[in-house]
DNA sequence: AATGAATGAGCCTTCATTCAT
DNA sequence: AATGAATGAAGGCTCATTCAT
């Protein structure tokens, strides 16, 4: 990419009025755009001014460099997909640990609002950038909220989650998901996978219950997120 | 990026001399120090062809352009990286279902010689490049065969695996290990990680075993590569 | 010249603005002052960017690529020509038929203000992209609707031309004044040089009068463009 | 072409055997190929070097550099057409001014066996190279020669001809022949083609021959090859 | 005589970013 | 706040030519 700063967060201005985020929403989805057709090869600052309809130096009034832009799409788009879990794991009527899980993993691999080419520029682009970390922060988080909530639950016999076993968690499934993205398998949205992806996940979660006995019991060194 | 041609493969020369064969040795093993050392960034085929020694010309003789390089890199060390399970399933002394799997997980874990930020590079170009699919092949194979010969031993319960099975097995425990190398996790080498991954991979194909009789019998369009 | 496009035209942008009409002026003065130092061989897009006092990205802001801007210094030539030719035959004394022919012929012979080394590159490097149709295609329209102004004014005997007689009209003397020019020819600017083209063409023309009576009267199947 | 040196001969060993003989012929006939199929950009020593069979460092045996053998097919080929049209002299049933003009005129443009690509790839070479003086020289002579043969025979009234008279006489005909293989235009090889290039020709020597008179008597200012 | 691996100067081109207007 | 012309470092790649074997 060549970039000669890497500014993990770059906002030069918040914009405080109604027109100014308007195009910083016009701004970034004109890169989302730009990404589901020409990939990442097309993701240039300029093409994407070009798109929004503004000029190359009203981008750089927004965002202080082209990541901060990628970030900002891979945010929102996170994020969204984030409070879609949450509002499936709410109005969930099946309540089981598969159901949750399944409401999650259903939710994983919609993500993106079915830009499937963007969705791969963005996960292409914030590995090669190693921001993998930033964004996958809040997915743990959120996991390991949902854990605890599980976990805590009267009935329930879910532990503490380890740092490795939150991070397995969260990354195998949603790995095999990146994976099934960026070889643009056919079968990412069908039944099938999804149906496979949950039985592990919860094949896991029930090994790991199982284990417990044997491992430990309250223990003050798990995290508890 | 702004790459113009994208061949998979571009050799240009077979080398058919002893000499040949080292020149092409020396840059590719010019290509992993640089990449361990600076990274994607120091990549540059410049870089590559001074550290080995040659001039850029030579480079371009046996490589088409700067991705057959890296495609050379990554073949050679994917490849080293099976050869070395193959060697570890034959040698291993637990002949257990969690014993191969642990072989073959910590042999993942430990793969590319210890280089790990030219593996994390390699992988983040490769992802880039959308040449996971390619790389990811001899691997499905290899567990497809590797499932194939448990499942046909005497007294396994193993089936044969689907598509998705094969695809999320392979991906999902490498989908993490890749991750904690991307986001160059301290606990990537250590036990409990490694642990974590085996009791996932060990449940899933046990609650894949425990499916079977419900699921299936013996089934003619499950692939049994 | 390694070309890997080939787009007969390539301008990136079109310029709105008076600095911008300046500055590809510049680029392309620029260019016609390298071509005459150094020749085609001195004529690099850095050298030329230098020379003109711009940066090369710039250069690349209104010249898609290297070829485009030869195109447009060749094109501005050739239009400078015509135009130069049409002045000629407008405020020519003699209202001839040679005197016509000699006042079109002498300005081919001057064109290019009277640098002959970049003359030569242009030409060959025209030449090298086959870019040849594109430049004469005027050149002929021009001489067509000449042909056709003389041939329609009330004494002539000038028929309407085939398209052969068109294009040997056209290229045969500049054909000659070309090969004069790319073998530097000292005697190009000679008045018997001149002399001679005009007598070759007017006798040409005279024998197409010639012909007419026995070849055909007035025929639709005859250009008259 | 980036040609660091320029020797326009450069021959570095005469083939004194026949196997030598062979190689050379190889080796031009390959170069022919390569510009028919690939043009210019495709004519490149290591390729014409494969397809003659031979190594790069044996085309480097008999060709000095790139342009020497480019000479040498421009060569090969134009003393062919200068040696077909001498045997069309001597062969033609028709002795007359125009059947001899025309005899050489269709022979020029049915020059280099059919190979319109390679043609027009090496006289763009040629031109790019700027070696188009060496290429006419014995064009010039030749038709020098024919000239004084036709002058000093008995009925003739033809003088002998000026320096530019030969040069345009070569030079229009020959210009508007390789304008038109340049520019690909379809009537190169038809009738009315030929038939026009024949008035042209005609009517330039019959416009000499009348000016005699009134120009001068025998001449030692003359130039008579 | 032949081979072909190796050379390397240097060209074209991209694109993130700046800043005067 | 917005514009967009200008910047320029940097990198991929070609290909004529050499020379040790």
């Amino acid at each position: 990419m060549a970039t000669r700063r890497q500014p993990v967060e770059n906002k030069r201005r918040i914009p405080r009025q109604a027109r100014a985020a308007e195009t910083v929403a016009a701004i970034v989805e004109a890169a989302a755009q730009i990404l589901e057709r020409g990939g990442l090869a097309a993701f240039t600052t300029n093409a994407v001014a070009e798109r929004a309809g503004v000029s190359i130096g009203t981008l750089y009034q927004y965002f202080g460099d082209k990541n901060a832009l990628l970030l900002a799409l891979a945010r929102q788009e996170m994020e969204a997909a984030l409070a879609e879990i949450g509002r499936a794991l709410q109005g969930e009527v099946d309540p089981s640990l598969e159901g949750r899980v399944r409401a999650m993993v259903r939710t994983m691999i919609h993500a993106f609002r079915g830009r499937q080419r963007a969705r791969k520029a963005v996960v292409q682009a914030i590995l090669a950038q190693g921001l993998g970390i930033e964004l996958m922060a809040p997915v743990a988080s959120f996991i390991a909220a949902a854990g605890a909530a599980v976990g805590s639950s009267p009935g329930s016999m879910l532990p503490a989650l380890s740092r490795e076993q939150l991070f397995i968690l969260s990354r195998s499934a949603l790995g095999a998901i990146r994976a099934a993205v960026l070889e643009e398998q056919p079968f990412l949205r069908s039944r099938g996978f999804e149906d496979e992806l949950v039985r592990m996940v919860v094949a896991y979660l029930g090994a790991i219950i199982a284990a417990v006995p044997r491992d430990l019991g309250p223990d003050p060194g798990r995290t508890r997120v």
